[in-house]
DNA sequence: TATTGTTATACTCTATAACTATA
DNA sequence: TATAGTTATAGAGTATAACAATA
């Protein structure tokens, strides 16, 4: 990739200066949703569980911790919080009785599709908002390969 | 921006869907940085306290935190540890006695060149070892508008 | 024997408020 | 009056280990 002595040391500097940047970033990034979500009562965490949950339909408490990077021990909390307020129901798996089947109520879809998904566009538009159309697309393209290339092990 | 509504609704996932991957790798490379870092005995923070102390020079501890997102109050405990271990030395600052002027020592400056700036270089390279150096150029220069466009009110 | 959900607990992280010394 | 550093402390977040039910 380098191709000298000065390229990999730009090389260097350059990667550990992304480093710096996407950590800033996200921080930010959440930080703002955090403030956000807090008018609708929830949390980001929460809402995660929620956006998971309507792309990939029911899951087990445990499968929804690994896609959110969650201990399970944690999640049942998370889990509480949102059968509480009826955004999701604890149904049981039919064919193993140790899991639940957590799914998304009709409450639930209606809070994130006409206040929470509104809320985080919003939030996500107005920190990406300097950038053009091109440099999203990049930007996307750029991320998802990163996640998709990296050894989550 | 969107120049209709099936434009918008894509624009709107797009950006939803860069906030989530962005939230994903940050925590990643984070959680990376930190297992690499145990084996010096440092957290993330205090190797982010050393590059920005070399970078910019002699900091006071509250302007170290502004720059890094960390509390003045926290930042003590931070500036303990790596006094505590000879990285860095409480100066007084001489035109307002109330601040500390925080400056590499010898021993700080030559640990971040030989051992701390490999490892997290070594991190940060594997993260991304699947990018194009273009990608990379992309990366950074897009992640450095942000940082540069949002307003950190 | 391994796994899901659960609970209790301990640990870390962080911020708040109050204090001191300077400005 | 305001600010830099400090301290104590309270709160939130998280993970660990053990237990029950099921596989």
């Amino acid at each position: 990739m380098g191709s000298g002595r000065g390229r990999a040391a730009a090389t260097g500097m350059l990667a550990e200066t992304t480093g710096w940047l996407l950590a800033d970033v996200a921080r930010e990034l959440i930080r703002r949703m955090e403030k956000a979500l807090r008018a609708e009562g929830l949390r980001w965490r929460e809402y995660g569980v929620l956006v998971v949950l309507e792309a990939a339909g029911p899951l087990s408490q445990q499968e929804l911790g690994r896609r959110l990077a969650i201990d399970r021990s944690t999640m049942v909390h998370v889990i509480d919080v949102l059968e509480d307020r009826g955004l999701v129901a604890r149904g049981r798996d039919r064919v193993d009785r140790r899991a639940y089947s957590i799914e998304l109520t009709d409450l639930g879809r209606t809070l994130l599709a006409d206040a929470l998904r509104p809320v985080a566009d919003a939030v996500q538009e107005h920190v990406i908002a300097g950038l053009t159309g091109e440099d999203r697309a990049h930007l996307n393209r750029i991320l998802a390969q990163l996640v998709e290339c990296i050894d989550w092990a």
